[in-house]
DNA sequence: CATGAATGAGTTTTCATTCAT
DNA sequence: TATGAATGAAAACTCATTCAT
C-alpha cells in the first residue's frame, strides 16, 4: 500500500462517519479537513473533488455493515440463526449505531433518490447487495429443507429489510431502541412461523 | 386571515416541496425565492430566518400526510378499512409522492435525528402523531370488538408504520412501486391474521 | 438608471484599466474588490460571475477608443483630418494610454485569439467595428472626390489599423512614444500618397 | 551536455507552446507537467522557480523565430529578397503560426508591458534584436548599393516589423491568414517604392 | 537527482441575513 | 410590509512551492 492510498483510506475511514451524521452534501471540506487533521491539498490530492470522497466515504460506511451481515452468516449454523443475527446486532448494539449516525443505506439512500444524483447508483447497488445476501441465505435455508421452499425468498428478504429500517427511523428520531428490539421480535416472528418447516 | 397570513401561507406552500426534495438544511434561500417567486424581504419579513420557514414548511408537509391519515379513518366504516387505507394510498399514488420527495417524516427524520437539531422535536411530535392516530385505529377497533383485545396497540400501530418507511426507502431508492404493494400486502396479513377477530 | 445599474456601471469604470493592465484571466476578484472597494456579494448581485464582468469591462474599454475615433471623425472637416486624428491622438497622449494599459483591443485580441474563448467573439465584433469606421471615412473621402475612387477602403482601413497596431506594441515594450510618431507618419505618408487626389 | 542541462531543454521544449498559447501567467506547473509529463521535482529541479522557466521558454519562443529570420537572410541573395522572406513565412505557414499561439513577442511582449515585470527586460531585448536583424540587412543592402543610403535604417526596421506584427495580431483574431498578404504586399511595397535604388 | 505527498494562501462562487428606502 | 442592494463568512477547488524519502 503506498503512502497515496494509506492517507487515501484513512481520509475515508476518519471523514466516513461525519458524512453518515451530517450528510453527504452537507458536510463540507472543512468538516473533513476537522476530522482528518489534514490540509484541503493533502484531501485533494487524493481525491478528484468532493462528490468522490462522498462516493468513498459510502462505500466505506455500507462495506461496514454488508461486511458484518456477511460474517453473521458465515458464522451461524443455521439460516435461521444467520436471519436473526442482523436484527440482533442492532438489539446489542443500539446506542453504536446511533453514535455513528445510524444505518448508512437509509441516510444515503433519502439524500439520493431524488437529489443527490451522483450517488443514487452506487446506494442502490449497495442495497440490492445487503438484499441479495439476505435472500441467498433464504435460499440457503430452502435448499437445505430447514425453510419452506415455496416462500419467495426476494419477497421474503425485502420484508425482512424493510421491517429493519422502518424500525431503525423510528429508533433513531424517537433515541429509543426498543424499536430495535421490535423490529427483531417481527422477523422472528416471521421466520418462525412462514419460513421454518 | 390577514394579508401576512397569507403570504406566510403561500410561502410555506409553495416551498414545501422543494425542502422535501432537497432537505431542509440543503434548501437555500434562492431555492424559496425561485420557488415562491418573491423577494428575501418578503420571505424574512414573514420569517425571523430560515430555520423557522424549515419547521413552517416541515410541518405543513407532515400535515398533508397526517391529515390524509385523518381523512381516510374518518371515512373508513370499519378500523381493518381504515388500516389498510393507508398501505393503499401509496399503492395507488407510488408517482405522485416519489415527485413529491417521499415521505416527509422520512427525510426530515433522517436530517433531523442526529445533526438538525432545530427540527428533532417537532419530527419528534409528528412521528407520534401519526402514530397515535394508527393506534387509536386498532383501539377504536378493539372497542368495538372488531380487533382482539390482546393485541397491544401501541406495538401493533408502531409495527405497521415500520414497515410502509421501510419499503418506503425501497421504493424510493429502486425506483420501484412494486414494494408499495409488498408493504400493504404485509400489513393485510398482519390485520387479518393478529388484529382481527 | 437604478441603483443596481448604477453600481454595474461603477464596478464596470473602476475595474476596466485593471483587466486591461492585469490581462482579464489573471484579474482577480480580489483585483476587482480593491479597484472598486465594494465587497464579492455587490460584484456578483451584478454580474452573473467573472467573465460577464469582463466581457462588460472589456466593452467598456473598447467602446472608450472607439467613441473617441468615432469623435474626432465627427469634428474632422476632411476624411484626411480624421484618418490623421486617429494616430495623432496617440502621439498626443502616449502617457495616459501607457497608464491605462495600451489598446484594449490588441490586449484582448492577444489574450481571446487561442484561448479566452468567452471574449473572442466580443472582441472580434469591435475589432471589425473599428476597422469600419476607418474604411467609412475612406469611403466618404471618395464619395465627396477627396480621395481616389480606386482605391481598396477595405484593405486601407486594415493597413492603417496594423500600422497603428504594430507601432503601439513596440511603443508599449519599449516603453518610448516614439513610435506612436512613426506610425503616424507613416499613415500620413500613405494618406498623401495613395488615397489623396 | 549533462543530464540535467538534457532535462532541462526538454522541459522547456515541451511547454514552449503552452506558455505562449495560454500566457506566461496563465499557465500553470499542472499544464507543464500535462506538457512534460514530468513531476514537480524533476521540474523544481531544474528550475528555480515558474518564472525562471516563463523566462527560459519565452526565450526558447523567440530564439526559434529569430534564428528562422537568421536562416532567410543567411540564404538570400539580396537584401530584397531577406526582407521579403519575413513576411512570406507567414503567408506561406499561416496556420502553423495559428496552432501554435501566434507571435511569441507579441504575446509577452502584451503581457509583460506594464505587469509581468520579470519579464519585461528579456521581451525588449529579443524585440531589439529582431529589429536589429531587420535593421542589418538594410544597412546592408545599403552598403552593397542595392538600397538607397539615404533611409534611416533603424526607422524602416521599425515600420517593417509593427505592419508584420499589426497583420499578425488582426489574423489571429480574425482567424484570418489574408492579413498575413497585406503585410507582405505593404512591405514589398515599401521595399520597391523606397528603398530599391 | 527525482519523486510525489503535503502545505496554505489563493481562486471563484454561494449563502443566510441585514437594512436603507 | 415589501424591495433588492449589500454584506461577509463560508463553500469548493487550484496553485506555486517545499521537503522527506
Amino acid at each position: 500500500m503506498t503512502k497515496a492510498e494509506q492517507t487515501r483510506q484513512f481520509i475515508i475511514e476518519q471523514s466516513a462517519t461525519v458524512f453518515n451524521v451530517k450528510g453527504y452534501e452537507n458536510t463540507s471540506l472543512s468538516d473533513v479537513q476537522k476530522a482528518t487533521k489534514l490540509t484541503k491539498g493533502a484531501i485533494y490530492g487524493n481525491f478528484a473533488d468532493k462528490n468522490e470522497l462522498a462516493i468513498a466515504a459510502y462505500e466505506y460506511n455500507s462495506s461496514v455493515i454488508i461486511n458484518a451481515l456477511k460474517d453473521w452468516i458465515g458464522k451461524a449454523t443455521s439460516a435461521k440463526e444467520a436471519l436473526l443475527a442482523y436484527p440482533d446486532f442492532y438489539v446489542r448494539n443500539g446506542q453504536i449505531v446511533f453514535g455513528k449516525g445510524g444505518c448508512p443505506l437509509m441516510n444515503a439512500a433519502v439524500e439520493a433518490d431524488d437529489h443527490l444524483h451522483f450517488m443514487r447508483d452506487i446506494v442502490r447497488k449497495s442495497m440490492k447487495q445487503f438484499l441479495r445476501l439476505i435472500r441467498e441465505v433464504i435460499e440457503q435455508g430452502q435448499a437445505k429443507k430447514e425453510f419452506k421452499s415455496k416462500a419467495d425468498a426476494t419477497t421474503y428478504a425485502a420484508t425482512i429489510f424493510s421491517i429493519m429500517e422502518g424500525n431503525m427511523l423510528l429508533a433513531k428520531i424517537m433515541n429509543d431502541t426498543k424499536y430495535f428490539q421490535l423490529a427483531a421480535d417481527r422477523i422472528k416472528l416471521i421466520v418462525v412461523q412462514e419460513l421454518l418447516k
